[in-house]
DNA sequence: CGAAGGTTGGACCGCGCGTTCCATTCTTGC
DNA sequence: GCAAGAATGGAACGCGCGGTCCAACCTTCG
């Protein structure tokens, strides 16, 4: 008898009340307390379930947010096989990012880890799933002959990663999403073969 | 008599000692310890130079920071009037970033300060000048009949910012600078006007 | 029903680190 | 050369916060 049904309850609640706090106005640098506050429970149980401690914490946290990142890019990402789905893929990203305005919950709480090894293991499986999908829209694209077939996928679908991320940060920092909506646009402008004033 | 030689000299030494601290192997979450030990000064000093305590040194660090960012990219960024200088200007930003590998020094100290007034103030200054260079690349560009005049500059020139910005943390979480070359040449060549199978 | 063990609450500890303070030594201007 | 004030060193403080511990409950199963 290791976890009953509470015990997972309360576990459960721990990480999206954490979560639910990182879209607070002023998450800034998380801690115990915070947590425990935001979550109604005592350090004992914190401990009691997350015996890593802070950091054990703010990875499941961390794991929880990164599923949603994916979760909130469907069902347009799974199906990228028209410009039509791409625009509507691209309107779910910038509608996402600007929802959440300047916090990216993610991006806090990756600050806050640091950068131990089960950091960098979460946002790596993120960031290679993530890869990976727009890539497979990109050779879909390119089995139906609406992509030039010469186009290097991976290049593309890594281009997006870098332009999406740095569209992210350009909103975090400065409020405006027009950074990210640009980037976007001319990146899937790319995947066209022709610019944007051609449209 | 507020300042004599010899004390500015020590804030100086202040400001450069914890710049090179930024660029060792393990910056991490600077303390004022840390500081004090890679600048030979004394706890005394550091509170006599920077009575605002460790935000206002973190904000000194941080502007003397900026300001190489945009100067390890001249001359190249002040000049970008033909294909082959936005190229050398690219190899300029891919190596400089090179270098530093995962020590984005400006990165690590903004993550620190937070989201105070001082540090929107910094990144703000440093982004709009380099926007504001950028774009100047592209004007120049399109009134020699290099660039179409159709094209944005101003949305192009948020692009690159966006681009950089999301290739510089790729290369800070993964370590791979593909990324940061990826997006660049992609963002040029839109510039050009054509896709990049076509060069 | 009663023991075993999971669950909960909260008092307590320790330490890292920013900050303060003051005694001592150097600089400068008259 | 002598005050006034700047520069320096370092001891001491306080507190925020992660982590520990244990006593008191609740749940399960023989």
């Amino acid at each position: 008898m290791a976890l009953t049904a509470k015990g997972r309850a309360t576990r459960q609640r721990i990480i999206e009340g954490a979560s639910a706090h990182m879209r607070t106005d002023a998450p800034g640098t998380v801690t115990l307390d915070d947590i425990r506050a935001s979550t109604g429970t005592s350090k004992g149980q914190l401990f009691h379930y997350f015996p890593g401690g802070k950091e054990e914490i703010l990875l499941a946290v961390a794991r929880h947010e990164a599923e949603r990142v994916i979760a909130d890019q469907r069902p347009h990402i799974d199906a990228l096989n028209s410009w039509t789905a791409w625009t509507r893929w691209r309107d779910a990203v910038v509608a996402r990012y600007r929802a959440h305005g300047a916090h990216c919950p993610l991006g806090n709480l990756m600050n806050q880890v640091g950068s131990t090894p089960g950091a960098a293991e979460v946002t790596g499986s993120l960031l290679d799933r993530w890869q990976l999908l727009i890539r497979q829209g990109v050779t879909t694209m390119q089995s139906e002959g609406l992509i030039d077939s010469g186009l290097d996928a991976d290049r593309a679908a890594a281009a997006f990663i870098a332009g999406i991320q740095g569209g992210v940060q350009m909103l975090r920092s400065t409020g405006d999403s027009t950074y990210l909506e640009v980037v976007l646009d001319i990146l899937i402008d790319h995947l066209r073969g022709r610019s944007v004033q051609e449209r």
